[in-house]
DNA sequence: TCCTGATTTGACCAACTGGTCAAAGTCACG
DNA sequence: CGTGACTTTGACCAGTTGGTCAAATCAGGA
């Protein structure tokens, strides 16, 4: 384990590698799916050399949950209270579509954490997400109660939402299996906007 | 491994506490997380009892995964063509809806095997599943050329309706995460009836 | 070029895990 | 109640896995 100088050229270039391969082996395999050796590999190094870098391999699962969940709660921080109700929500449900279609890895990480319990973020999900998710339902709440979008319950509407977009990232392979050659995502946005248009449409 | 005579009473115990006790913890730690021993213990029999009764860890999950898809798409293929459209739709989603409430260790089962590629059973997907999604957006197809639910992509408006109930047990934890002590099947099915019948009313 | 800290690895270990097996115990029925 | 089939288990094994360590190699500034 390198001292806690500025990291040099080769450390940031090989922690890079063992992230980017262990994203691969975890999102695949889940956590007690993955092993360290798969990873090693995958990143093209030694076993014992990822364990110079990161002590163990819970701590690779740590560094990726952590950087995880930040960029998962973007989109939704960007919805706007000040933009207009209908487009703002639209534009959000996009985001997240996007974040499926190019980030699928993160998504299945992110899903197989939370299938085992959340063993490792639940408390960043009662705090951080609660707190960012409280605050944009007040948002939505108010739209819904000047009439600029039908009143429905915010909450479920945000699950909605996560579920619908996550799915196609999550659920690939069945969604795939489904729908033959045809690309999900060439039909998908239109769906969507279809859906919470007539949903949220005062 | 008994003969192949009819099974007596306690093989049939044994049998089902075992899949009882498998499903407990296959579901919660995934294939590979969960150790025969675990399963053993939750079933309250000895490790090598477990393996006189199924062969291997694998069987064990097979004969799950076997007895699930079945079950899984009872909800779907209830959908009757003669019946009336938007009622037939909303009463699959509340039925789907129903299913996650009172068997979320299936749906997080069947998650769990999605999530990593649905190595066991990609053949069922491909097959059964997809043959029977194509008859019902058959019907489904029908009853938009008719105008008597509105036009949308029916494949979407299935995979919106799997993925919508379906979270609320995979995702449970970050549900009541959101939700603090509220109880989400308490205001979920009204959440979807709303928003299916928005979307489908013509 | 030399030196020091950073990097890499072969060999190894202890714990865990899926599975085996022979012997012991139990059941049901004639 | 005896007997053959069914059931249970303690002891064990081999393969895998996360992690360690000392020794070897490398990078780059003086």
């Amino acid at each position: 384990m390198p001292a806690d100088r500025p990291p040099t050229r080769i450390q940031k270039k090989n922690r890079a590698a063992i992230l980017e391969a262990a994203l691969n082996v975890f999102s695949a395999q889940g956590f007690r799916g993955a092993t360290v050796d798969q990873i090693a590999s995958e990143a093209g190094l030694s076993k014992p050399n990822l364990l110079y870098y990161f002590p163990s391999k819970e701590a690779m699962h740590n560094a990726l949950l952590e950087r995880l969940l930040d960029t998962w709660l973007d989109p939704l921080r960007e919805l706007d209270a000040q933009g207009e109700p209908l487009e703002e929500l639209l534009g959000y449900v996009q985001r997240k579509l996007q974040m499926s279609r190019d980030y699928p890895r993160e998504s299945r990480l992110f899903a197989n954490e939370i299938l085992q319990g959340a063993p490792r973020i639940h408390a960043a999900l009662t705090q951080e997400l609660k707190a960012l998710v409280d605050e944009k339902v007040a948002v939505l709440q108010g739209w819904m109660d000047q009439g600029r979008i039908a009143p429905v319950h915010p909450y479920h509407l945000i699950f909605s939402i996560w579920s619908l977009t996550q799915h196609y990232a999550d659920f690939d392979v069945q969604v795939r299996a489904v729908l033959g050659e045809k690309d999900p995502f060439a039909t998908a946005p239109d769906f969507m906007e279809t859906l919470y248009r007539r949903l949220l449409t005062p």
